[in-house]
DNA sequence: TGGCAGCTGTCAGAATCTGACAGCAGAGAA
DNA sequence: TTCTCTGCTGTCAGATTCTGACAGCTGCCA
């Protein structure tokens, strides 16, 4: 095997374990002795991997994914610049700096002329009308989808009608103007979708709920439109 | 110099020929002998670099970008695939088929768990109104970007009236639900904007116009925005 | 204090990469 | 046709890099 593909398989492993592994049980998996386990963990990171090693402890990877070498055509390119933007400019500020980052990455680890063309596609993303709230309450809601947890609600309908959810929220759709939580609901057991800019209050639980979001997510889709909270 | 590097350095000496490289001329520039430099090319192309070769003429690249290994958070990835399914879902055939395959390349070069993270990550494009026509004119649009050339238009503004244009375009705007092609127009000696639904006809010439897209995007910028055609 | 585990230096042997040389194949020019 | 250019492949010895073994350091925690 060639080294290259160890040093992706080493990024496999890690991401297996959700706590720290020890460089033994590492070089083990690989194949590798400890010493070049060491030398890989060093070029991982050279290479800008976030890994994290601490005496005692162990290795975990910070999370996120490697990407071998991959190439993409001009039109590719394009739609990948085209869609960066536009979450740049119609999301959170969170995942707007993120969209910002990815550009960057890219755009970092090309020679200069190829940086202008990234800058300079032809594709603009208009401003379009301001979208309602929900900047705050964003990032925390898609921190709890990844983590499974349970979120606690104060919801005003299109009514005007107030109360108080605990929910099981797995997606999140992006509106034009609006963005709308998609969860199951415990008080109604069904599934319904909020939107963000009708939330009154939200907590993030550290209660996980007892389904897999991807199992919902299915679910849902193959069911009709939900109604409103 | 490491011999992911040379690699990465080969790619880049062959996306400034615009002509066929030979060889010998690509050896000579990545300081290696030439059965090296074709041991080179092997593994590029095994790695995914569309490059032709044709004995007698020599190698060119096909037009986009090699990435070397790069990491991503999970924010930063969430962000990729919401842009990429924007794209998919808002954007004309051409460019939306552009967008599935990055997520497919990157799908394709991680394991399933990963694979299944990309499809299931909560962030949902919610169907918008539909877009005004121009899907068919997108991508000639977009080639003619590309290129620098000369646009034949005949097109209907607002109200209705007539005219035949040539323009020099290099930027498409993407609105909610129109999307507008910003150019130079010959006829107004002015930057002017078209609704892509206006334009009854198009041509793409061969004839390259005369200045730099870059240089007009700048300029266009700085300053008020254009009016229609 | 002892044990664990990350981390570094060194060195010889294993594995890989490289250059030189030889030769074939297809395309276009003379 | 024949010649030339250039892509492409095989082989092999020498250069380069990678690897494992060993020794030893540091910081943390029981």
């Amino acid at each position: 095997m060639s080294r290259a593909q160890r040093l992706l398989d080493l990024i496999q492993v890690l991401r297996r374990h959700r706590h720290p592994v020890s460089g033994a049980t590492l070089a083990e998996a690989t194949g590798v002795s400890l010493r070049t386990l060491y030398r890989d963990i060093e070029t991982l990171k050279s290479e800008g991997a976030s890994i994290d090693g601490e005496a005692g402890v162990g290795y975990v990877l910070r999370p996120g994914f490697m990407l071998p070498p991959l190439m993409f055509s001009e039109e590719e390119i394009e739609a990948l610049v085209l869609g960066s933007r536009w979450v740049h400019q119609r999301s959170d500020r969170a995942l707007a700096d993120a969209a910002a980052n990815v550009l960057a990455k890219i755009g970092a680890v090309l020679p200069k002329d190829l940086r202008d063309a990234l800058d300079d596609s032809g594709l603009l993303i208009a401003p379009g009308e301001p979208i309602a709230a929900g900047d705050a309450e964003l990032p925390k809601i898609r921190q709890a989808i990844r983590n499974e947890r349970k979120l606690g609600l104060s919801y005003r309908d299109k009514d005007g009608v107030a109360s108080k959810r605990t929910v099981w929220p797995f997606a999140v759709g992006f509106f034009e103007k609006v963005r709308v939580v998609v969860a199951w609901c415990e008080l109604r057991q069904d599934f319904r979708h909020f939107r963000t800019d009708r939330i009154v209050t939200l907590t993030v639980t550290d209660r996980r709920y007892p389904r897999r979001r991807q199992a919902m997510l299915k679910e849902w889709r193959e069911r009709e439109s939900p109604r409103e909270a």
